[in-house]
Formats: structure tokens, sequence, C-alpha cells
DNA sequence: CACGTCATGTCAGTAGCTGTCATCACTACA
DNA sequence: TGTAGTGATGACAGCTACTGACATGACGTG
């Protein structure tokens, strides 16, 4: 169903696209595909619990030293990894978000729970408040414009981009800001 | 309509209140409502554009030689302010949208589009890439932290809470992390 | 072979939202 | 004063996202 739906929105665009028409793709019924999807974007959004978990557990384990910025970056460098093979998915798929608000909602929905979960994680290393929300969202800020860059790159300057490298390179801009 | 919307998704909620509801309540039609308003959700965020645009102007009025983060900030500052003598009506949407994750994304979609404008601000000020995005989402995230802290500081403790100052105590936290 | 359960199909219904046309107030201008 | 244009609204039909309820069939377990 999620490779039926890709297809049909990178065909026609999302809001062109009517659940029936991808469950009938799929060889389902409309009523079966908004049992597996809670509703008809987020089909668009599979693999945001594995990322956010992903982040959490990298958080938790990341040496006690670092900081908090550090450790939530690190966080987003092992989501961000779970995509290191899957570039052109990758380029496509938002591809098709950055084409409808409903979806970039969506994905800032997703991305502000990757934050919240992130800060937890911080707060169970022991840092406080405001501290550990603002470096969660710092390092999510750092995800966005990295793994913006990771995607933007051409690929036929044959140079194969790193997305832990993007992201380093963004974190260090960030750094310079103050 | 706003007042009309405001009271009814205090009273049964945002998911239990329906278009026709809230128009019947302001003495007009579905349909009316629906011209005034792209979206049911879109009645709670009236004044979105018109914090936007403040904080535009404030980052390009803001003195030359100020760092592109303190420059945003300025512009977060001014956009805050047009709530300063609405605290109780501010709370009251604040635990509406909490309770409603459709809600939460369109509030996350209204602060990136902030974010979006500060940055393009930003780059009119002569700022470049990725610094000016970077910049603006950190300023919008201590936006987002402090205004919370502004809604949450209890009024019983007969200390007025400053909108600026709530603010400034959240930068001074997001610097402290570097 | 009987039984539970789990995924799916079917059908009816609600609500968000849109296009279209008619109506009515208000304004401008002859 | 009359008349034409403009803008807001009402009325109505229609589509689509999404949900609840019930029936059916596959499958593993005893």
């Amino acid at each position: 169903m999620i490779r039926a739906a890709v297809e049909l929105f990178a065909e026609r665009g999302f809001e062109q696209t009517t659940a029936g028409d991808i469950a009938e793709r799929a060889g389902v019924t409309e009523r079966t595909f908004f049992r597996h999807f809670a509703d008809k974007r987020e089909v668009l959004f599979d693999g945001s619990k594995t990322m956010e978990r992903t982040a959490y557990d990298a958080i938790l384990a990341a040496p006690a030293d670092l900081s908090p910025l550090d450790a939530a970056l690190a966080g987003m460098v092992a989501g961000a990894s779970l995509l290191e093979g899957r570039r052109d998915h990758a380029v496509r798929r938002s591809g098709i978000i950055a084409a409808n608000p409903s979806l970039q909602e969506r994905e800032l929905l997703k991305l502000a729970a990757m934050a919240d979960t992130a800060a937890e994680a911080l707060r169970t290393r022991g840092v406080a408040e405001p501290t550990a929300s603002l470096a969660a969202h710092s390092a999510v800020t750092v995800f966005q414009v990295g793994f913006a860059r990771w995607l933007s790159t051409e690929v036929s300057v044959e140079e194969p981009p790193d997305v832990a490298t993007c992201l380093a390179q963004a974190a260090a801009a960030l750094r310079a800001l103050t």
C-alpha cells in the first residue's frame, strides 16, 4: 500500500489521489487502508516511530560526558543513518511532501514528536529543563537543515554525500551562531 | 465567529464541535464560516499572519550590528509582544490546542512559517545560508519555550510575568548550550 | 473436527469542505 | 431618483475522508 500510495502521489499529486485509488492499486478495500493507516497522510510517515526510538536509544547510549546538545545530535545522526541507503526514495518522498501543506503539517508533527522524545531522553540523562527541550529542538533543527542539504546535493557530481557529514556541517553552523 | 468557536471548543472540545455548531452560535451559515476560514482549525490562528509580519519588520529594523541570532530574537520579542495584554485568552487557546493533535499540527505549521519568514528577513540583512535558517529556527524555538513558560507561570503569585523576560531567559539557556 | 482470533470485505453514516446560483445590501454614477 | 456594479451571504447539491457495525473466511490450536 505504501508503494502504491507513493506512486500515485508522484503521478497525480496528493490531493488528486483518493484513498480508494490507493486501495484499488494495492488490491484491497478503502476500509482496509484505513485500518492500517490512521489517515491518508500517515502512509508517508511509516518509519517515523522507528527513527524516533533509534534516536532515543542513541541519546541514552551516548557517552556520559557529552554535553546535552552533543548527545541530542548523536541521536539525530543515529536516526538519520536509518535512511542512509535510501536517498532516492527520500528525495521522491520529500518532493511529495513539499508540494502539499497538509503533508508538511504532518512532517512537522513527527519532527516535534522526535524533539519531545529526545528531550525526554536528555531528562533521563539528568539534564534539566529548559535545557533539555532547547537542546532537543536545536538538534532537530540541525537534523532538518542537514537532512535537506543531504537531499539537495546533486548526485551527478559523483561525490556521494554522507548524512552524518551533512549533519555535522549544520551542527558546526549552529555553534557558530553564538 | 472566533469567539463562538473558542467558547464551543472550551465547552465540548474541538472534535465534538461541528462547523455547523460554530456557525449557528455566530448567527451565520456553515458556508459563510468556510468563506472566512479555510478550515475549522484556522479559526484559532487568526492573528498569526500579523505576528509573522511584525517579527519580519522588527528583524529588518534591528540594529545592523546585531548578530543573526540576536536580530531574529528581536523579531520574536516583537511578535510575542502583540499578545502581552491577552494572557488569559492565550492560556485558554493554548489549552484547546494542547488537547488536539490536529491543532498542534496547525500550530507547528504557523511556527514554521514564522521561521521561514524570519530566515527571509535575515537573508535580506545579508545573512547567508544555512546560518539564516538556523538562527531563525533557533529563535522560534526560544519563542516556543519562552512563551510556554510565560503561559505556565501562576498569576496567583502576583508577580506579573513579562513576555520579553521569559524569552530572554530562554535565550540565555540556549546560549548556555554551546 | 470444533473453536477462537485476526484480517478483510461490505454497507451505512457523519462531517469537513467546495462549486454554483440566487438574493440582498450598499455604492457609484448618470 | 433610478440603475448598474460589487461584495457578502444563504441555499443546495455533491465529493471525499474517515468511522462503526456486522459478516465472512483463513489459519493455528486443542
